[in-house]
DNA sequence: AACCTTCCCTGATGGC
DNA sequence: TGCCATCAGGGAAGGT
């Protein structure tokens, strides 16, 4: 599941191999991830350049000559670059203990949606297993972006990422925790995994309501979501089952997860058992002694970490 | 208007 | 071995 880490990690990459390339063809597979007829898209791409590949929350944004081409991964999404000049991998190598996908490159496959191919040869390819992801095309304006993103919230790399406004975003909130981390109108790009890890390092109960924190944890969940997502970014990404990178590698991040995915283990920290509840449909692990439920935890040390 | 539920989609997994 | 139920979850849409 791409978050703003692993989005960001394939937005480096991107950058580094089809900036500034122009597109000669486009070859797509009829499906609902596009956001318009896909015989257009393919049309209006068609010897356009790629300008500059930004990124808001999850969203990765292609400014073109005169569009903006914004993809969203969805759960299972795959952007990679395929060059001529070197072999496919005959298959998705998984991994037999692990299930990572370890590839450089691969062909299309009946997953494969959108092959965007440029005059240089190279190709970029959308892979979509479970087609949550999404593609749309606007054309350019000055206000196109500020209207398609009106409903995302902060964005934790910007100057807008401060504390005053950090904590303006609480007002008239009453929901879990872990149910505000997921909205993407109140800080965009956290999603399952990085939510758990930022309420495990923030010492929070992922069901307390945001009405019972305290200043101080606001402020530590404030210092503690830039710190989990830069980590993210640090490990490229972190990869539990389809996220790879534009170059069709894995992350290293799971292996610094301190509560996702690891129900039942001893905490990384106390040795407490992990538990996993359900809050807001989605899977959430937490350690009940580092998060009490109930007694915030005044003494936490975060400070150190946080600068890592 | 905040909040909650349902739905979309496929592959992996476990029980029988 | 094969079949079926269950689970994973981001975000849009619709109801309260």
């Amino acid at each position: 599941m791409p978050e703003l880490p692993e989005v960001e990690t394939i937005r480096r990459g991107l950058v580094e191999h089809v900036k500034g390339l122009t597109i000669r063809d486009v070859v797509w597979r009829e499906c609902r991830i596009f956001q318009l007829p896909a015989e257009r898209l393919g049309r209006e791409l068609r010897a356009q350049s790629i300008r500059e590949i930004t990124r808001r929350g999850k969203f990765l944004i292609f400014e073109l000559d005169r569009h903006y081409c914004i993809v969203h991964l969805g759960m299972t999404g795959q952007l990679t670059v395929r060059d001529p000049a070197r072999a496919d991998s005959k298959r998705f190598y998984r991994h037999p203990n692990t299930g990572l996908q370890r590839i450089r490159q691969h062909a299309p496959d009946p997953h494969t949606h959108l092959q965007i191919c440029f005059e240089n040869g190279k190709a970029l390819l959308f892979r979509d297993i479970r087609k949550f992801g999404r593609v749309h095309l606007l054309e350019k304006g000055s206000e196109v972006l500020s209207i398609f993103f009106r409903k995302l919230g902060l964005e934790p790399f910007s100057e807008q990422y401060v504390l005053a406004a950090f904590l303006k975003q609480f007002a008239k909130r009453k929901v879990r925790t872990k149910s505000l981390l997921l909205d993407q109108s109140f800080v965009a790009g956290i999603g399952n995994i990085y939510a758990d890890e930022a309420l495990f390092w923030a010492g929070i109960h992922p069901s307390r309501r945001v009405t019972t924190l305290r200043r101080y944890e606001k402020e530590r969940l404030f210092h503690v979501i830039h710190a989990v997502l830069r980590r993210g970014i640090r490990f490229g990404g972190t990869t539990l089952r389809d996220y790879i990178n534009s170059e069709g590698e894995s992350g290293s991040h799971q292996e610094e997860l301190m509560v996702y995915g690891r129900a039942g283990k001893s905490c990384r920290s106390c040795g407490s058992r992990i538990e996993k509840i359900v809050i807001s449909q989605r899977g959430t692990c937490f350690c009940p002694l580092c998060q009490p439920r109930s007694r915030p935890r005044r003494d936490l040390q975060v400070g150190l970490w946080a600068q890592s």
